[in-house]
DNA sequence: CAGTATCCTTAGGGATACTG
DNA sequence: CAGTATCCCTAAGGATACTG
């Protein structure tokens, strides 16, 4: 979602700016955020290489959005001073609390979906409870 | 959110295409369409100049999202053959179905805005239930 | 492993003027 | 009233290369 801009003139800035919609919307209704909020509660923690190999998202984006959500108090980054070096996220109290809003909109948009007959992720419904998940990390794992 | 951009490469157009959180979020999370969706869910129906006094949205975006909304099917639009013209928008049953998502979004977010003291638009407040409703047209107009 | 640094493209959206 | 039509600008995000 489009949450950021600076060009709006000042009445507008402050009217969104009180607006509790596009500050639920700046934290977590961006492309990848509601998977990499996901992707940490289902694996209670997890690592920087793990996300690119369950996403197709580039490590600037994603090092991007992991700091937009440490900022905003959703998740946590713990690093180890190990080498090679360690970093583990994990959720935040906050950012356990809009799971069921997530979960909501997975299964809303899933249900039209499927009234439209359109094509639904596998690796997704495994993710959401909808399919049985196996032992392996989600596939299919984007390598690069 | 932004949600639409055509330069992904192929592989992620796919992957994005069979996501339930990115088709949800395509439909309604976009900076004016909650506030749009409830502004028609407040008043039944409403008219494309209200929407103009009731948000500092220039015509030409409440325009476009308006034909968004529409093609998704969240939004009704009745045209009727009158000088000076009228339009009535409404919300499908598909529309009115996001209204508790939009509402947990809201109440998540002011909630979390009261936690950390930041100011919380009144107009909102009554249009969600949380302040009394008075009988002129939410407040402040943005003429222009 | 866990990221920066650079360069580049494009679509969202503002402002303003005009019309059936 | 209910919109188009233009023009313009900016920030999100892709690709790629590099580092402690």
């Amino acid at each position: 979602m489009d949450t950021n801009r600076s060009d709006y003139p000042e009445h507008v800035k402050e009217f969104l700016s009180k607006d509790p919609y596009n500050f639920a919307m700046k934290l977590f209704c961006k492309r990848w955020k509601p998977f990499l909020i996901k992707a940490i509660s289902c694996d209670e923690f997890t690592r920087f290489a793990r996300f690119t190999k369950q996403l197709p998202i580039s490590e600037k984006v994603l090092a991007q959005n992991l700091r937009e959500l440490e900022a905003d108090g959703l998740v946590m980054r713990t690093v180890y001073a190990e080498v090679p070096p360690r970093v583990e996220y994990r959720l935040t109290e906050l950012g356990y609390s809009i799971c069921p809003i997530l979960n909501a909109l997975y299964d809303w948009g899933r249900e039209e979906m499927k009234k439209r007959k359109l094509p639904i992720d596998r690796e997704g419904e495994i993710w959401h409870g909808y399919q049985k998940r196996n032992e392996t990390i989600m596939q299919p794992p984007f390598s690069r």
